[in-house]
DNA sequence: AAGATGAATTCTGTATACAGAATACTTATG
DNA sequence: CATAAGTATTCTGTATACAGAATTCATCTT
């Protein structure tokens, strides 16, 4: 009898342990991209990659094939799987599905937000002001904190899941910071102060706001491009 | 010399091949859960669903890594992979998010389609209205290809991938129709003629009514139920 | 010397193999 | 007869193995 108290702790740290195996490869080639030390366009030699994670090629595909619906890896017919490459008029359709959703997720965040939801959104906008006091610090994990905790706190998981799957920003922001960092922070912050006041059409609007005036931004860099490159197709 | 041109044709010829060996099974399986050959709560035993398919567990994994991502099929560490089941909140979670898409999609399919995208939506439009005339025909699929459609049509890949993950839908549907055959096929009509003439606008309400529509009246099965269940937070 | 041809190597896609957890089954025990 | 313990089986998660395509390198030809 001494063993059965025992063993649901076991039982505990090693489901810890093992959904950690299957998935921490996936989330670790995810983060390899997104912080750019797979950067795009790079082919991912599985044999490779699998020994640099010290784990076999099984697991490895099984992540690359969610990266790949993620859109994040594209994959060659027999050629092998590549770092996707994101042009400005990619960057452009994903703000416009973000103008879409996210409004809809901060009003309904600010509705059925729980306190240690609205904490954690008031956190993540301190954090990210901390953050733009560094003039070089690196934005993008902050800001990706931030927009993902409200479309969590919106309590649509299918928000929250399409949100997930848009690290795309996050790798596409190296084409170029929209805004300046100050600029994001204010409006982040009382986008959150919005949500804790449970003012919902406050912050949809704050937050529609925040995405389209980025929008806009990268419009404008695609038509000044295609005017640099003289391309009629675009 | 004689070569040369034959090459690629051998080569094309291969790739279609190969291409489909790889994504059969996805496609393969998603379709199976989509029919309701894989009913909801089903456990798919890899050996038994790899043999039946004709293939080993590794593409298998895969395809089931990538319906996973897609909330078609949820894995249970170590006990296995389960089609998912779909209660009614969460098909409202879906609509929340079309009503966010769809709308934009048309809009933009009215503005940029060409005249190939115009016709194949109105010829799905024609299919939806002629399959409706059979009271107990099978709608899903030529609703989620009228559908889909409208999506690719828009020109924004994203929103085009999303809704490919949306066949949730499908599967929720079984739940129980939300309208009418006719209905739907009078509104499918509508949005066609829409796009194909250029409103954007007339596109972009006839979708949200369209979608709005079918939205309320789950949320009003989904208030019925809670009813029933006495919970006061909706 | 430039290009083409062919062999060797690399790497993908897929199958098979194996360790260990979960489950089902059987047997023992009160 | 019900319950519990132990055993056998099944099935997952992962590694390894292998066939054949793609690529690279070396050799040969003009």
């Amino acid at each position: 009898m001494t063993s059965t108290p025992a063993a649901p702790i076991l039982r505990i740290v090693y489901k810890i342990h093992y959904r950690a195996i299957g998935n921490q490869v996936y989330t670790l080639v995810k983060r390899m991209i997104l912080v750019g030390e797979l950067e795009p366009g790079r082919k991912l030699v599985q044999d490779e990659l699998a020994e640099r994670l010290g784990v076999s090629r099984t697991p490895l595909l099984s992540a690359l094939s969610k990266l790949e619906k993620e859109m994040l890896v594209q994959n060659v017919a027999r050629r092998g799987m590549f770092v996707r490459r994101f042009d400005a008029e990619e960057l452009v359709q994903v703000y416009e599905v973000r103008l879409r959703l996210e409004p809809y997720a901060a009003r309904q965040a600010a509705r059925v937000r729980d306190d240690a939801a609205a904490e954690a959104i008031v956190q993540r906008a301190r954090d990210y002001t901390d953050l733009a006091a560094d003039p070089n610090a690196d934005m993008r994990e902050a800001d990706y904190e931030f927009h993902m905790h409200i479309m969590r706190a919106s309590g649509n998981d299918l928000v929250f899941n399409i949100g997930s799957s848009y690290n795309i920003i996050a790798v596409a922001n190296t084409l170029g910071l929209m805004k300046t960092p100050a600029e994001s922070a204010r409006e982040h912050t009382a986008i959150a102060k919005a949500i804790l006041a449970r003012n919902e059409i406050g912050a949809m609007r704050h937050m529609f706001r925040h995405i389209d005036q980025a929008r806009c931004k990268i419009l404008a860099k695609v038509k000044a491009g295609t005017d640099q490159a003289a391309t009629p197709e675009y």
